[in-house]
DNA sequence: TCGAAGTGACAGGCCGTCCTGTCAGGAACG
DNA sequence: CGTTCCTGACAGGACGGCCTGTCACTTCGA
């Protein structure tokens, strides 16, 4: 009894496959990520039961519990991934970049259609399928509305000065949010049917046309 | 055996507590529908089990199917319902009314806001609470579709002519569609604090400035 | 080559919901 | 006042997902 390594320990345990024990668990929360996006975008997060996921990603459940504690964690950490990654794609890359405010939108716009609509598994499970439990759309409402701050914070980066009071920019920032989500998501319907370039075009349109609009 | 009158039958039977049998089962129906919007507002659409509706409805399962198939099926009869009222009330009235388009869409968002904001269980149960059955988000998406498409038909009701083409007028439309839906959500949410009159003007100024924003 | 670690298949208990059936008691009508 | 209708309470089976445990088999390291 050297060492303690029942699954789930912290030790590395031997090489199996070529991979270390950390990375063939790593690869394993992975596949078990990816599958609940598949089945949630083409099912519906209701038929991302727990079994299925396993059966989708080729898994035992045994190591659905190595990863996860319970089908909501598996959740959780879905949202905060996706969110992140929009995060540093549409915000942070493009907050740091050298360029003029309109040229930022259009950016952080395009940024977000490359993410959503060039692949849909990731835009579906995102915007158009409803996840149905209470605290886990709250999750994700938190998220969105944390996006929506961050705009309303950065707000001198993406538009012209135009003297806005905090209030303002907040409702104006949830206003473009709203309209970019609605459009993006048609779009992902079908109920749009514009190429990428168009929609970058309305979307970057109606988001500008919210934020230059004259005061209420 | 003069009649055929099993529970769910057509004859009217006799007057109970002064209520003919079709005024009882219209009532009971009623019951439902409103306990179950208000268990999906207060705690989700996943918490509004059979059960928990007769429960708060204060009937017995055995009443449920007298009026439902399923669970599905209430909820689906809501979804029309709260899409009928909405028609009604934010279209339908402001179109046959006769008032400049400005006006129009102020009583448009007005006629919304005093659904939806006044009547926060009614707004959270149709904006807020993801319904989580696949079937049945479709469903609802399809009524919200079929409000956009509405508005983009009657645009010149609600705006000032401006020679656009249908695509985009509809991609307008949705624009404006998620704009006020995100608003008013964020309202119902707390995320937002206006009030009733500071979201109307908002909401009208954000619809305004999409329908009347320069061409992409 | 042997033993131990890692993996995959699967059985079976637990629990909550759906749905049906039964039964007792209250309300209306002759 | 008795019969019939209507209603509410509740039991219990069917079903499906969650979760744990066992067992055979594969892969690795000594």
């Amino acid at each position: 009894m050297r060492r303690v390594s029942a699954t789930g320990s912290t030790a590395d345990g031997r090489r199996y496959k070529g991979r270390t024990g950390e990375e063939r668990r790593a690869e394993r929360r992975a596949r078990l990520e990816a599958a609940a996006m598949e089945v949630a975008a083409t099912r519906g997060w209701s038929q991302a039961t727990m079994t299925e996921i396993c059966r989708v990603a080729g898994l035992t459940e045994r190591y659905f519990y190595e990863s996860f504690g319970s089908r909501e964690e598996l959740y959780a950490a879905l949202i905060d991934d996706l969110d992140r990654e929009l995060r540093a794609a549409a915000f942070d890359a493009v907050v740091a970049a050298d360029l003029q405010p309109a040229a930022r939108v259009e950016a952080a716009i395009r940024a977000i259609v490359a993410l959503y609509v060039t692949d849909p598994v990731r835009g579906r499970a995102s915007l158009v399928e409803a996840i149905g439990d209470r605290a886990l759309e709250d999750r994700r409402r938190r998220a969105v509305h944390g996006l929506f701050g961050l705009l309303a914070e950065r707000w001198a980066d993406f538009f012209p000065p135009a003297r806005l009071a905090d209030d303002e920019r907040r409702a104006r920032a949830v206003a473009i949010g709203g309209a970019v989500m609605a459009l993006i998501s048609a779009r992902l319907e079908g109920a749009l049917t514009l190429d990428d370039d168009a929609l970058v075009r309305t979307v970057v349109a109606t988001a500008t046309a919210i934020a230059v609009a004259p005061a209420a």
